[in-house]
DNA sequence: TAGGCCATCTGGTCCT
DNA sequence: AGGACCAGATGGCCTA
């Protein structure tokens, strides 16, 4: 069981296997993103109840259900002795992985149905990134979550729409309602400080 | 330290 | 049957 645990480190993908917290690092996501895309694509070699040739995938998965247990959330224990070394954090990431890894034909189901879930939680994540990029943010700003993202979003859109029904000239506008207040209040949960505010960041020529 | 935000895992449901 | 989607649970990180 142990030589199937460490095919993750044989082909070198042990890195991207990391099913813990996600490294925030930029290329690490590229990588990770890439792996999974790969994974993924090969999922249907991962069928539990494939087999190469007349072997099965996993000749040792007993079906012993009390194993379920070593991969619910909160059950990380140590199986092999992690109080020594934790401050390394790539051994204690490779540990990790390896925990992780599912070793009988429920598990292999249940991990690529995660793996699919993280790919599928990657690209609603990269679509709010594309979409932050097109909200009025301060330049000093921080990183606007995903809930403030999505409201201000509709109030840019709300006000965008208000600009075209006045037939005015967008920057005056908005300067006319830093001066008297946006006129839709209705849905400000941005108001209209907030949402002008940015506006007047914007190079409207 | 509490609360907010986030990633991940998980099981249920719907769809192809 | 298998994948996509969804919502709840959980734990980690960060900040006020």
């Amino acid at each position: 069981m142990e030589d199937m645990l460490f095919d993750f480190d044989q082909d070198g993908t042990t890195d991207f296997a990391i099913w813990g917290q996600m490294d925030p690092n930029f290329q690490f996501q590229n990588q990770l993103d890439s792996f999974l895309l790969d994974y993924s694509t090969a999922s249907g070699q991962l069928s539990p109840w494939s087999s190469f040739g007349s072997q099965s995938m996993f000749p040792d998965a007993q079906l012993t259900l009390t194993d379920l247990d070593v991969l619910s959330p909160g059950a990380d224990v140590c199986a092999e002795g992690e109080s020594s070394s934790m401050d390394d954090p790539l051994e204690v990431a490779q540990r990790r992985a390896r925990r992780l890894v599912p070793h009988h034909p429920y598990k292999v189901q249940r991990h690529a149905a995660n793996i699919r879930e993280r790919k599928r939680m990657l690209s609603i994540n990269s679509a709010f990134e594309e979409l932050r990029c097109h909200v009025p943010t301060f330049p000093y700003e921080k990183r606007l979550s995903k809930i403030d993202t999505l409201r201000l979003a509709i109030a840019y859109i709300d006000l965008l729409r208000e600009i075209l029904m006045s037939g005015c000239d967008p920057k005056s506008y908005v300067d006319e309602c830093m001066k008297n207040g946006y006129k839709n209040q209705t849905n400000a949960i941005w108001n209209t400080s907030d949402l002008t505010a940015r506006l007047s960041w914007i190079k409207w020529d």
